[in-house]
DNA sequence: TAGATTGTTAATCGATTAACAATC
DNA sequence: TAGATTGTTAATCGATTAACAATC
């Protein structure tokens, strides 16, 4: 999305914790949880090698663009054999540093936050959502998937002391900057939005964004093309 | 995005509705929305004419990066000048295919199908949600915002009856490949999904898929580098 | 005219694709 | 050994950046 695209940066190339490991270009780390989700796939169907052909059935990209993103990991496959598909579940886990369970929280508990908070999909992918916060008077204290929602002032003290390390956005647009700036003051070092407006953050903190009416208005572009409405 | 930038399709060149005018590439299309949302932004504020320099900055892109983007369009500013904020908006609305509106069907109304269907930015930007549609018994048959929820073999019925050309998909992903075919054969040429899976579409079709749980694992790639856990 | 700012060109950079030698 | 399939190299393609001539 893509981007969605938006957002992704690059990151300090030759940082990898492994020696000699070259760094792994952006685009490649952005296709690495498709893979990571296809080889989970394969593992509930009992399969235990696979091929570059396979997977990237599996994940929706071509068999050379495969075997070229996971050439920046290191050689993990068998020539004439292919993959195993356990340990090269793990050893994409660990790239994308899910060996360690990472804290979310949530602020803006609307109609899209109050869906965000009881996502099972985060937990299932290794991510605890650990705090909920919201501005209106009449939605804190009310308990959502497990967790009372909290006012913005308690935002700081959340984070530290459940050493969240993302934030997630679901505000009106309105806000949403003042809310990533506390979110970057409290000390989460990435932070993903739902909220239809540019954000600005520090280079130390990595920003994804999520626009659904964008993704819409590209989709219409397509639309126009077909339809011959437009232009 | 990425969206996922996933899932953008190029689009035949060349077939766009002006004599003349080049194909518009994907990575400019994909922007081109948060460019028109940063001028709905000064028209708001009540500014007229703005610069390459403030809109980029409004909408987080380089002041360069803007004119390249907008050179594809055509020469809409004026040298010395800058833009005319409501022809500039008016121009990327025309492109986008924004100046007829858009009805989208939503399948699936769980938690994240709820709030897409109350999501109130989708009718500001010009896009009308004409119908929901779920398989569960119990929750067929309820209103959720405005409109009473379908079973899934209203679906065809659904689509054809009010002229939808995008269909969102917010199932599991158990059934999202499923609801995919059934959204194609019904007739949508555009597909925006949040299920976590590759899903095949026929290439008449755009397909845009933005996954969650993959956003926050690309932020523990970063998030990994700066705290050393993982590797 | 002088200053400002676009639209375009050229240079750089990164990502994708294709082909094949290495090797299991 | 013969067949299969990876990992890598080279070629192509597209996107971004920077600089500046055109022009308001």
């Amino acid at each position: 999305m893509d981007t969605q695209r938006r957002g992704t940066r690059a990151g300090e190339p030759g940082a990898s914790g492994r020696p000699g490991a070259r760094a792994v270009p952006p685009a490649t780390v952005a296709r690495l949880p498709g893979y990571l989700r296809a080889l989970r796939g394969l593992t509930a169907d009992g399969v235990v090698t696979t091929s570059s052909d396979e997977l990237a059935g599996g994940a929706g990209v071509t068999p050379a663009q495969l075997r070229k993103d996971l050439s920046f990991l290191g050689s993990y496959g068998r020539r004439g054999v292919g993959y195993d598909v356990g340990h090269l579940s793990e050893q994409i886990a660990v790239v994308l540093g899910l060996t360690t369970q990472r804290s979310v929280v949530i602020v803006g508990i609307g109609n899209l936050g109050h869906a965000l908070a009881s996502y099972s999909v985060f937990a299932e992918r290794g991510f605890a959502v650990v705090g909920l916060v919201d501005a209106d008077p009449a939605v804190v204290g009310t308990t959502v998937a497990g967790l009372v929602v909290q006012p913005p002032d308690e935002l700081a003290s959340l984070v530290s002391g459940s050493d969240a390390t993302i934030g997630i956005i679901a505000t009106p647009a309105s806000v949403a900057q003042d809310v990533c700036d506390a979110l970057v003051a409290a000390g989460v070092v990435g932070i993903l939005t739902f909220a239809p407006r540019a954000l600005r953050v520090p280079p130390t903190v990595d920003l994804r964004a999520v626009d659904v009416a964008s993704e819409l208005q590209i989709l219409a572009f397509h639309d126009r093309r077909r339809t011959g409405t437009g232009a």
